[in-house]
RNA sequence: GUGUGGCAUUG
């Protein structure tokens, strides 16, 4: 049953929902029964597609075998509902979880932070992020990202800024996805200069830029016009892909 | 003792 549930699971990281879907049937239709892991991945296949309907469709037939929702399957459906852009639905759902008497850890916490704030809703993000520090969970550095990331959306560069430093006094570390949240932020709203002291200061703290932090700079300094300076960061970025250089 | 949930860029 795990080995099933093992290959599931790939399937469901490949994207492959459906095959996932197929193989799961296979397993019942061989005298395994599903254990609520089992349950747990196939939802989340497809949740994490946005393909929340189906999602919800197979609950029911899983809650037709006893299955009950815990907090990874809620948190499932309510990143999936965030994916399709149901909003409502996501918060009738974060609300549910309550009354289910689960209670939400850093990572529901940070699902909720990262789609109210995509949906633009960052003052009820906000909410949240002291509603998790009052209940006494810590924020971990997915959670922070999250927030950064509310923040610069919001053009709310400073705090974004500060926040990254709160992280350190919290025994977290800021991490690639951080620098790059921040270049990125920074980039767009016309920091262009900011955003390469950060790209500076990130290795300087031993944490090194990935193709994503590169292209998001290269990408912020065409859009300034700093060609030259784009030209010679893909130099940098070919040269790092070639240590024996 | 093994399997399930959350981060970043452009397109």
């Amino acid at each position: 049953r795990i080995t099933y549930t093992i290959v599931i699971s790939g399937l469901c990281q490949a994207k492959k929902a459906d095959d996932a879907h197929r193989l799961f049937k296979k397993m019942k239709n061989s005298g395994c029964s599903p254990d609520f892991v089992a349950y747990n991945t196939l939802l989340n296949g497809f949740c994490k597609l946005g393909r929340v309907d189906e999602a919800f469709a197979l609950l029911k037939s899983f809650e037709k075998d006893d299955f009950k929702l815990g907090l990874r399957g809620f948190t499932s459906l309510i990143d999936g509902l965030f994916r399709a852009k149901r909003y409502d639905e996501a918060n009738a759902w974060f609300r549910k979880t309550f009354e289910a008497n689960v209670e939400p850890d850093v990572i529901l916490y940070t699902v909720m932070i990262r789609g109210l704030s995509e949906a633009g809703k960052f003052h009820d993000a906000k909410k949240l992020m002291d509603e998790m520090n009052q209940s006494g969970l810590v924020p971990d550095t997915y959670c922070y990202n999250a927030v950064i990331k509310g923040f610069c959306d919001a053009g709310l560069l400073n705090q974004a800024r500060s926040l990254q430093l709160e992280i350190l006094n919290r025994d977290s570390f800021p991490n690639t996805c951080t620098y790059t949240i921040l270049i990125c932020g920074m980039c767009r709203n016309g920091l262009v200069v900011e955003a390469q002291q950060i790209f500076n200061d990130m290795e300087k703290v031993g944490c090194f830029p990935s193709v994503v932090t590169f292209n998001a700079l290269i990408d912020g300094l065409c859009k300034a016009g700093e060609l030259e300076k784009a030209n010679l960061l893909f130099y940098k970025m070919e040269i790092g892909k070639n240590p024996s250089l």
